[in-house]
DNA sequence: ACCTATACTGATACTGCATCTCAATACGGA
DNA sequence: TCCGTATTGAGATGCAGTATCAGTATAGGT
């Protein structure tokens, strides 16, 4: 995914560009894998020392709420956060090994969550799968 | 669940019975929705002043890996803990508005993950669903 | 290019969850 | 009852994330 095309994703979303914000999508490109908080924090002092503890953790959840950036779950426990090529809220899975995520096509977990809702009369809002386990190349 | 089957559980898992434990397993025994950390040392300490922070914590930790309390994820994002009367590691359903849970079936589990393995030739450790929604009485 | 409303920012203090240390204690099998 | 050791409490510490608020920079209109 390119800086350009974040940008454009971030500006359709209402959201102004800042220097801050370029500096956090741009750890966020160059990563092949989602990253903890800390990873980021220190990443994007790495690029640029000015840029606030608070902005990173803003400017996150704005990319979060834009669905440009997802929130995973690590095997620690702790929220990783990944960008996607793909836009709006998806799942993934997450290799325990390099790291790295798959997403879930959407054929795939849209039948399972219909399911759900037929045998329990539960309309759902919001789900987030975490699958942890080996991917292909790892194995 | 009764206090004795927990305790029973507890046993069974190889680990000893203590009154901080007991105390721990009653505050959830008592909750009909998953708590969060902040709720647990609250009813513990109501319970029974002298139980440490750090006992809580590591008492919710055995019980999580005995598999005889569940974490779920709540919709702020925060952990709760469930003492769950099925045996063993299995998926909820969570109602945002009352906040309780309901089991989710293997039967509609194990297929899901059984495709996500065949189509992406990932090995699944480990899997947690967050589903988050209006049970059937709260619609 | 300039203006301006306001979205954004940084420093700092703060909350909440969770872990670590280590000496003291209590559990439970023999 | 005795003993090895699992467990505990206090307090410090770490880490993720938020609140505040005065100052700054951006986007969009003229
Ligand atoms: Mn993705
Ligand atoms: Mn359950
Ligand atoms: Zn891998
Ligand atoms: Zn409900």
């Amino acid at each position: 995914m390119s800086s350009a095309a974040v940008r454009d994703r971030m500006l359709a979303a209402g959201q102004r560009i800042t220097r801050q914000r370029d500096v956090v999508a741009g750890v966020l490109e160059r990563a092949r894998r989602p990253l903890g908080a800390g990873e980021i924090c220190d990443a994007v002092t790495t690029s640029d020392p000015d840029v606030g503890r608070a902005t990173v953790f803003r400017t996150l959840h704005s990319l979060v709420a834009a669905e440009i950036v997802q929130r995973v779950t690590l095997a620690g426990g702790q929220s990783g956060y990944l960008l996607c090529a793909a836009d709006g809220h998806h799942h993934h899975l997450v290799c325990t090994s390099c790291g790295r995520t798959t997403d879930l096509p959407e054929a795939v977990v849209a039948p399972f969550l219909s399911r759900v809702e037929e045998t329990h009369g539960f309309t759902v809002d919001h789900s987030s799968f975490d699958v942890h386990g080996r991917c292909a190349d790892c194995r």
